[in-house]
DNA sequence: CCTTTGGATTGGAGCGCTTCAACACTTTAT
DNA sequence: ATAAAGTGTTGAAGCGCTCCAATCCAAAGG
């Protein structure tokens, strides 16, 4: 910067004022430090200038698995609507371990992010007791333990319960009775979509066969589950899997075992990734709107950033039913 | 950091040694200083600590599209390599639009960090003639135009060429002919897949049949082109795609029209995607090693970094061929 | 007893930038 | 003519940290 003020025959200061785009600086010595920073290559010091304006205009994000496709897609909805809020984030990975998770938001504070957005992060309430007021914090889809005496703690998520809920509708209404849930585990959304899952089962009089297994975030985990409900007697008649991903490896297994779907096993899963789109799987589903998620997200930072908003705010998004080709009547 | 110091009773020098692990340090300040700190919640400025130091220890990475997931891969496998050799990274998402990549690597640049992987960058050699002799690069899963004239560049590919040649004998040898490939347009692995499946294709005798169609880099991008195909009086018996993506999306299309696979029609994709391996894709496909990728991408950059070359370096992966059953014989 | 030695500690300069008060120079009002 | 009010520009302090040289102190050696 020296250097450039130096070519240029001005002040370190007013250097410093054309990069910012200051108005008050005549056309000619602009020019000029245009032109000299051009012929030296000189980059500004992001680190520095992030310093001495006591800012960073950066949200930070951590994100619980990238390589869920679900997740990736509020990631760009966050990245899109930072951008126009002329913030940059920066992604941390807490690939599906918490501890990660824990020292990721470590790294983030520290590097003076401006907001926090966690997205499926599997942290609660305790983890983020000194965090959430020192940097204002969204939780995106997924559900922090203790709801929100965190007043520095937005919410947006897709009503996992009511999605559940009309999973089950859909299945009863076909003629099911037998419906099994494979859970997410200890994943962050999976309380509540068990839960949805058992109140739908309630409300359809099929209290007594609601039945809950435990399975995991991708499509592994299903393996397991399925084995064990097919040597059962009276296996179910449907699965409702806790995302897609899970949903595609339980289809894989039931392949495998010969089930035919859905003539011979229904199934469902959760988040509408385009995975479930393709129409070979066809995977009757439940749609959160992903693009939406992440913009809100930013939008509940901003809103304390800019405009100084201190009670916390908390968005659900109406689940949405995308009846696809793997559920049907149940076999006679 | 002032006030930790004052309250351990001690001088902001030591405090900076005991949060940085200095050993020369007793015992009892230590302790002292450790608790302090805790007791005042202290976090470290990393930016502060990064300006002094001038040094990140953070590793820049540029995306193609964070909702591939090839790419979401490769950049664990970044992550991953990174934190065994003690750095961080920033992730930054070109979201398939050039100047996006353009400015994301200006922001990595200004950032400071101390090396920068591109994943998969449409980037070419003139784009970053200057950004190279800054900082040591890497550029993986895509090549640059020019080859290596940069000194500064290391590059990591699986070998496109071989890998299209591989499909496309593959492909003749079950008998096929008319072989078309729908390409990945101006993606940069398009061009030296397209010239492998060229190359195959001579080497099969069928150099006169080769026909490649524009496509793209997602499941929508090959609508128009299988469209188009099936309308001609001669449609070719097996399509290669260039990507899993891509064809997943001619999967769904030809499923559309009516057309088997792969007793109507063969196809092919690449990556090996998790989604390839589902049963009910059961794509045929080629696999590149992500993982490996990612560390390897790393070990090239913390080569330079830590022991100093300075000369380019090239990997070139092998790729394999993965036989599922979206392949099989010609249509009589 | 004084000097040496070596480990523990500290003061202060410096990292590259922003920003504010002060200054210089014009222009306009009086 | 002089004062007032702008414009543009700059010097210097300060952002939170690191790290070097200098200092301090206790133990060891002479």
């Amino acid at each position: 910067m020296e250097d450039v003020a130096e070519r240029a025959g001005v002040s370190r200061a007013l250097v410093s004022l054309v990069i910012n785009g200051s108005p008050k600086v005549s056309e000619q010595k602009r020019r000029r430090v245009r032109e000299a920073a051009r012929a030296l290559g000189y980059r500004p010091n992001l680190m520095a200038r992030s310093l001495a304006q006591q800012r960073t205009r950066i949200i930070g994000v951590l994100v619980n698995d990238l390589r869920n496709p679900f997740f990736a897609e509020v990631v760009e909805g966050i990245e899109m609507a930072a951008e126009s809020g002329e913030f940059g984030i920066v992604v941390l990975n807490g690939r599906r371990d918490r501890a990660r998770e824990l020292t990721a938001v470590e790294t983030l504070v520290q590097l003076q992010v401006e907001g926090l957005a966690l997205v499926g992060a599997q942290l609660d309430g305790d983890d983020l007791d000194e965090i959430t007021d020192i940097v204002p914090t969204v939780v995106v889809a997924s559900d922090l333990g203790r709801p929100v005496d965190h007043s520095g703690v937005d919410t947006i998520v897709t009503d996992g319960r009511r999605g559940a809920e009309l999973v089950v509708e859909h299945l009863a209404s076909l003629g099911h009775e037998r419906i099994l849930h494979i859970d997410g585990a200890g994943n962050a959304s999976a309380a509540e979509r068990r839960q949805g899952y058992r109140r739908g089962m309630e409300a359809a009089g099929l209290g007594e066969l609601a039945d809950v297994r435990t399975g995991g975030d991708d499509e592994a985990a299903a393996f397991a589950a399925i084995d064990e409900i097919l040597a059962e007697p009276a296996p179910p008649t449907a699965v409702f899997a806790f995302n897609d991903l899970l949903a595609a490896g339980v289809l894989d297994r039931l392949d495998d075992a010969g089930v035919p779907v859905p003539d011979g096993m229904s199934l469902v899963g959760f988040d509408n990734t385009f995975i479930s789109a393709l129409h070979h799987l066809a995977l009757t589903t439940v749609n959160q709107p992903r693009l939406t998620m992440g913009r809100m997200a930013v939008d509940a930072l901003l809103e304390r950033l800019n405009d100084g908003r201190d009670e916390p705010v908390r968005h659900t998004l109406e689940p949405e039913l995308v009846v696809r080709g793997t559920t049907g009547p149940p076999p006679p």
